[in-house]
DNA sequence: CTATGACCAAATAGTCTTAATCAGTCATTT
DNA sequence: AAATGACTGATTAAGACTATTTGGTCATAG
């Protein structure tokens, strides 16, 4: 006999119901989270506002935590498609600047992993607590340091600095420009666009060379830069922990 | 008659003891602050270890929170004399670059006003919450806009990017690369004397000019920047609030 | 076979009472 | 007059107990 009672299509069809079910769930759960933070939602909550039983969550995910995991995987995955997206419409701005800017707006339209980032308590809770210095973490950095790496070996960054150097001013910068807004008082605040216009320009100026850069070589900036992108997604996808 | 019974020199004597003896007192409070954190360090702690009654304290502050703001003046007014100094023993580098690697070393070395800065909340608790844009802070951040504008008048810093980007950069920078060291795993931390170093270039290739600056016009950038200083440090010996 | 929600144990929040602590005072000592 | 530390009232912590909530399960319904 082929199937003992459903045809392939139909488990297929199952599974992806399954899949967007999920989605609605974590959905959900982002929608609240940002709402209300993470320790005051609760899986009836979550429940409730996804349209579906609690125990259908548990046929999902095994724990409250696998949940939230899933939700900030899948944050995490879609900032990296962003990203991607982002950089596939501007092949020209791929070099470092680029990769940071397009990085910076990305996330700024993710408000949950900005909370990761920006360590606000009142959102993430301890979700992402504890973890600070985690494996994943480190492999993220190192990750970029090879991007790093590459981008010296094509002297599309400055090399009269030390690798180590570069990597606290990439960071510094990066994580700079995005905790001055919220603690800048509100008149001295810029746009979104145009913080991460001054962001692109300071990393520029102070890390790339400016000299003019030949088009094949943002290419291979770029297939660099997507080369972290997907080792970073990888880890992501295999590991809970945050960003 | 000349004296009621007390020549002025004794009167004199008396009362630098009396000042001897508040520094001491603050010197007991920001030890044990730092050890124990704002709330938990109580009067009864400080007038133990700085070797006085608890009635004595009262004779110098009249509450608790006017000695907490004493020493945070103190401090504030410490830290604006260290930079003086500094820049004082640099004048070569007393352009925006120089202004900012001095005030950031000597931030450095003041662990409460880093722990105000960073928000530190372990350390400082509320001491300095809820005065988040304060008018002190407004009025600092004004008082070094008028420092800005002065550099651009002087060509001493680009003109080519309005004059709120300049300031939202700044302050970036400042506090980007202050706030990386803590978030960063420890393997990538680089010393103070480094990241002032990074923070200085950052903002020399950033935001200032890269034609030779003659001699004189770093003493007029050093001169305005000391007005800023002593702008700052009066409005931090007439107000409690934090930086 | 899937989805549900009543159900349970465990954790959390709330309530009340008691004990301890602390900021600030002031009578006493030096 | 200056300095002290025992004292006080008010605030906070601790504890004991109860009520509520919540993560997770599972027998049942669809």
């Amino acid at each position: 006999m082929a199937d003992q009672s459903q045809g392939a299509s139909t488990r297929q069809r199952d599974e992806s119901r399954r899949q967007e079910r999920a989605g609605r769930i974590l959905d959900a759960a982002a929608g609240l989270i940002l709402r209300w933070g993470y320790s005051k939602t609760t899986i009836d909550d979550i429940a409730r506002q996804a349209g579906v039983a609690k125990g259908t969550i548990y046929l999902h995910w095994k724990t409250r935590e696998d949940l939230f995991g899933a939700l900030l995987r899948r944050e995490k995955l879609g900032l990296a498609d962003d990203i991607r997206q982002r950089i596939a419409d501007d092949p020209a701005g791929s070099a470092l600047r680029g990769a940071l800017k397009h990085s910076a707006l990305a996330l700024m339209k993710r408000p949950l992993l900005k909370a990761v980032l920006l360590r606000d308590l009142d959102v993430i809770g301890k979700l992402a607590h504890g973890e600070r210095n985690s494996a994943a973490q480190l492999e993220r950095l190192t990750g970029f340091k090879t991007y790093l790496e590459f981008l010296r070996d094509c002297n599309l960054v400055r090399t009269d600095l030390s690798l180590r150097s570069q990597e606290y001013v990439v960071s510094a910068i990066f994580m700079g420009f995005f905790l001055a807004a919220p603690l800048i008082p509100e008149e001295f605040t810029l746009s979104d666009d145009e913080i991460a216009d001054l962001m692109a320009e300071t990393v520029h100026r102070t890390l790339e060379p400016d000299r003019a850069v030949p088009a094949d070589e943002l290419q291979n900036a770029s297939h660099a830069f997507l080369r972290y992108l997907n080792h970073a997604t990888k880890t992501a996808e295999s590991s809970f922990s945050e960003m």
